[in-house]
This record gives C-alpha cells, structure tokens and sequence, in this order.
DNA sequence: AGTATCGGATAGTGACACTATCCTATTCAC
DNA sequence: GTGAATAGGATAGTGTCACTATCCGATACT
C-alpha cells in the first residue's frame, strides 16, 4: 500500500506518519521508484504499537525511538532487546542521569535477597531507588527496601507466566514477538494499574463510612 | 516559615513556588500583613506530594489541581476523595472524553463477574475499556475481557491491605492520610510496575539464549 | 535610612509533538 | 498522450505545557 492508504488504514494523519518516518519510528517504505514506495502490514503493526506506546504508556518519541532501534537491531539477543527497551521506556524524557540515587545499594541488597539476575546498571534499579526514596519523602520516613519484597513476590508468578507467553511467541517470529512484548509490557501493565485502583474503589466504598474531622 | 525558606527547605525554585500557589496546588499561606504570609509543615509535605504526582505520576498541574481540590474539600467523605482523585489520575491531559469506547459493555460484566462495586461512570472502566480495545489493536485480536480477571484476582489482596491501611491513618488525622494515600496510590503503584520489569528481565536472562529469528 | 525581601502580576522561554506548506516528480484515469 | 491527483521530501509554523524571569510597589530587617 502507499502511503495515503497506510495513513487512512491506521487513523493515524498523514503528516504524522512522514513524522514519524522521519523520526525514524517507521521504517521507510519499499521504494518503486525515485519518489515513490510501498508500506506493508508490518508499517500497520508498527504504527498501532508507537500508538500504544504513546498513548497509552506516555512514552516520548525519542524513548519511542530507542526501543524501535532495539527491536530492529536484526542481530541483538531477544534477551537484549527486552532489556534495552525496559531501560528506554524507563528513562525519563528530561532527565540526565545526574546523581546516583542514595538508596541505590538497599535496592542492590534487594536483588540480591529476591535472587533476581538484574543488570547492574539496569534503569530498574534506578527508578526503585529513586522511588524509595520518593516513599520515604511522603509519608514512609523509615521504610526500609524490604518492603518491597512482598509486592516482588507477587509479581515473581505473574512476570514468570508473561514471559513463558513471549518466549513462545518468539520461537516463531522474532519481529512480532518482540514488537508484541513490548506494547504487552505498557499495555498489560496499564490492565494491572487500573484494576489495582478500581479494586481500591471497591475496598474503600465498602469500608464503614467516614467523613470529616 | 516565609515563602523564601518554603522554597530552600523543600528544595523547589521559588518562582515555580509562587506557580503553584497560583495554580491553587499550594493553599495559601497565613496572611500576617498585607504583603507577607507564613507558610507551615503542611506547606512542605503538600510540595512533597506535588512533586511525587509530577514526577513519579506524571500528572499535569491540572491533573494535581482536581486532585488537591477532593483533598481540600473539607465536607468530602474520604471515600470521595479517592473516588474523585483516582478519577482525575486516570483524565489523561488532553483528551476530551469524546467517545465511549466500544468495550464499555464487557468492562460492565467483568466488573459484575468479580463482585466488585465500582462506580459506574468511574473512569478506571473507560481506561480498562480503552486497554482492552488497544491490546486488541496490538497483538490480541480476540482477547476476552475475562482475561482480565486473573490480574484482578492478584490484585485484590493487594488492594484491601492498602485501603486497611490507608483507613487506619485516616482514623487520627483525614488531610494527611488522604494526602498520603494519593502520593501512595502513585508511588506503590511504580513500585509495582518497576518490580514487575525487573521480574521480566530475571526471567528473560534464565530463559536458554534465543537469539534472531 | 537604606537595603533586602515580600507577595502579586505579567510576560517570556524552551521543549515537545505534531501540522501545514512548498516543491518537484511521477502516477493514474481517461 | 495529457492533465489532475497524488507521491515523497524538506522546511517552517502551531499549540500546549510547565515553568522561569522581570517588574512593581509595599513592607521588614539593621
């Protein structure tokens, strides 16, 4: 298909399309001819993921552009790219990486008592140290780094069942597999959030009425 | 404390200081003359929250200002105050809540299916409707609702524990526990959701090496 | 008395994600 | 074959957002 058809297919407006095919979010079609050149399914998926991933989990274009450099890097280990792309969608759009957070080693000491292999420099450690300490800022003054374990052995089964999926899908096609994980990640992530708040709701309206004070 | 020292202890520039109190996200201090105001604790911990919101919540300043608007609501019962504020966490910015997504209908029986009692214009059903119809768009083509219901399972240990939790606190003093419970709405929330990233990684570098195809 | 700081108002800035316009070259319908 | 309708590519413009800077007259400290 041409691009008018691909942008008309997708919803997506045609200038935002050669945007994003500059941006590098899309990869260029096939060319016919000096100035012409055909889209596929694959240019369809793509564009229904950066969607997914900008709308739904709020990512910049350039964070976008990260994960679509890891996902298109034909040689890169499965296993990488699902680690680069954590790391970019991790990585916040204003934020050079300044200080290493303080609580930076209770996290270490976390992993290590979770027995999780985890990157040192993963952007995960990162961002729960930071958020400790975001914790302890609001609230918390004193919480220690275990406890987190509780919420990390929840999510241990869950993770483990998401991640036996995607390794099936990628026995048989490495691009969709990888392109699934990644807007599963933001989209099934945003299913968890959603339903933690709305079972909140549900726990606080049957909660005894409270008022003022 | 003056606005100046407001700034320094919390660690904001005092130009953005006066932005928030302009934006109605800091109350105003205690006037003691017609140009000078004292500003206290609850100053503090309410700059706190507000950035806890920004920067981990990735809430807009209007997002923040519905938010402290429930929380500074004297007359709200507390269970409104969540209600309103999980509300307007969920209001993404700039979008006009044009169409009622499709899915709306099977949201309604999965909420009917886990007995849970959820508002019915509460805005956790539009966000599970519209993740819905995106993991559909993305990789999904004929997900059930019910798939949701194993996650809303996990989550509602999780879920009751935090609101007895939360109720407790508000039993001594409302502002601050309901203060407390928003920043933790967001702050337990991106624990949760970097946990579960990490668990991916661990689980992802145990799988055997995959590498293209 | 004189300088610093206050609160309040207004205007400006930089980043970001598009969006619009132009241009030349090629297709396609007839 | 020919003329209108796209195609692709480059460049510039727009709207929003979260600050940030400047100005002002009125206190407050020393």
């Amino acid at each position: 298909m041409k691009i008018s058809e691909l942008s008309r297919r997708s919803g997506v407006p045609l200038p935002t399309v050669k945007f994003y095919l500059r941006a590098g979010l899309l990869p260029p079609g096939e060319r016919t001819g000096v100035n012409q050149a055909v889209y596929g399914d694959a240019h369809l998926r793509r564009l229904a993921a950066i969607r997914a991933l900008r709308e739904v989990g709020g990512l910049s274009i350039e964070q976008i552009a990260d994960v679509v450099a890891a996902i298109d890097d034909p040689g890169l280990p499965v296993r990488d790219v699902l680690a680069r792309s954590c790391d970019a969608m991790l990585t916040r759009p204003g934020s050079p990486p300044a200080s290493p957070p303080a609580a930076g080693g209770e996290i270490d000491a976390l992993m290590v008592a979770l027995g999780w292999e985890v990157r040192p420099d993963a952007a995960a450690r990162r961002e729960l140290a930071e958020t400790l300490a975001a914790l302890r800022a609001n609230g918390y003054p004193d919480l220690p780094a275990e406890a987190f374990i509780e919420y990390a052995r929840l999510m241990e089964p869950l993770a483990r069942a998401e991640i036996d999926h995607f390794l099936e899908g990628a026995a048989t096609s490495r691009e969709r597999a990888v392109e699934e994980s990644v807007t599963g990640t933001v989209l099934w992530e945003r299913v968890l959030t959603t339903l933690r708040r709305a079972a909140h709701e549900h726990f606080v309206s049957q909660a005894p009425e409270l008022t003022r004070h």
